[in-house]
DNA sequence: CGTAAAATTGAGCTGTCTCAATCAATGTGG
DNA sequence: CCACATTGATTGAGACAGCTCAATTTTACG
């Protein structure tokens, strides 16, 4: 394990571009969640930059008023939240969705490989890009599309970030999200991701079954994420 | 100029922590943009990282079907987009709201600094962080909070930002937006921007005169931006 | 197997939108 | 510096997307 672990996790976490020759750092034993806990609670402060190697788990926003706003869905070789390399405080709750497992990583160990390896570097900071892409992308969808729209972005974004990792079986992919998630995630209510999702379904552009979702009907489904 | 341009306006940036006893990186010299102009079209190649010194400016998503998302307005002493500094692509359009004047940086040489200053590289480090939260609490605004609680946290945080940077005065401040900026900033149509801010103003929350805002009730703007 | 959690469906309601008309402010060229 | 043209703001009426409340069915889990 010892010098292999963070090398393992980034190269899951789709950054390739990394091939460090040296040490790297270490990460602790991993941790095992059940589905449906509160692994973080928000404003937390930590020494340690977490990252998820299997299992679905979401950062999400818990407002004073009951509502609360799910910020990214955090899919596996993902950091929980990549600022943790550079800042000590983790913003926002984390919750696990599926049963997962994650590993801790040393911050200042981290911080210290990465002035030593220019490509981890690099890897490190495309990863913190992506994050804040992901998340204008977000407000973009919840200022401008309709509940439609916002529901077949998200499948389409799951589907592509999934099949990077080679998680996805064609136009198939496990699919562990309750309404409520989807609901929490794309600001409307359960009910009406329900009303969306039976539309979609009764309209033959995706199939649900099982905790796995099909898309039946590509390019419908690419129209419907244009509104 | 020389040796003096960066440092001058990281400092106006509020990120006063940097203070770099060698060389520091120099800007080509400051362009003046007139008010309502597109600076920079998105999507686009970019060796050098803009930094905005007068004027207000937004970073604005145009959308196929017409519609746009303004992601942040850009204030005095902030980045254009801190992405720019680690990758050469600007993602959204920028647009001048008033009449501006902005500096650019070479890239590279940013870089090298970079990592020769430790306390740059946290100045910067930050700004990446707070942008990121930034585009967070808006994604969180337009997806659980209602139009009015919307209008009075933007008046909120534009009064923050602005304070900290000594351009308020007490409880008043410029305020060159139009609506239509208000409401693509924050998902709603212009017309109902006027009915909200038309209430605001009606129950004596705010007052709006010559491009200049005034919190005349404090507690309640930050009661009705708790909805 | 039983209980709790999740999903579906329906009825009625409300916040926000669209369309449209009017009025005020801002900018421009002569 | 005025007159006109353009852009921005206000107001109203009607429409609709998405919400709330509630009852029922289905699925998941200890």
């Amino acid at each position: 394990m010892r010098g292999l672990g963070l090398c393992c996790v980034l190269i899951e976490a789709g950054l390739d571009q990394l091939r460090p020759n040296g040490q790297t750092p270490v990460s602790q034993s991993p941790e095992k969640v059940p589905a449906r806990r509160t692994i973080f609670r928000g404003n937390e402060d930590m020494d340690t930059v977490p990252v998820l190697c299997e299992g679905w788990a979401a950062s999400i926003a818990n407002l004073p008023n009951g509502r609360q706003q799910i910020l990214s869905f955090i899919l596996p070789g993902e950091f929980v939240s990549s600022a943790l390399i550079f800042q000590p405080v983790l913003h926002y709750a984390v919750i696990s969705i599926t049963e997962l497992c994650y590993r801790n990583f040393d911050r200042m160990e981290l911080r210290k490989s990465l002035l030593a390896h220019p490509d981890m570097f690099e890897a490190i900071v495309s990863s913190v890009v992506n994050e804040k892409r992901q998340t204008d992308q977000l407000a973009i969808d919840l200022g401008q599309r309709t509940a439609q729209g916002r529901v077949a972005r998200l499948i389409l974004n799951l589907w592509n970030r999934l099949s990077t990792r080679g998680m996805v079986r064609g136009r198939s992919f496990d699919f562990p999200l309750r309404q409520t998630h989807i609901a929490d995630a794309i600001g409307i209510t359960p009910v009406h991701v329900s009303n969306v999702l039976g539309e979609f379904r009764r309209s033959g552009v995706i199939e649900i079954a099982d905790r796995s979702l099909k898309i039946a009907d590509l390019e419908r489904l690419q129209r419907l994420a244009e509104q």
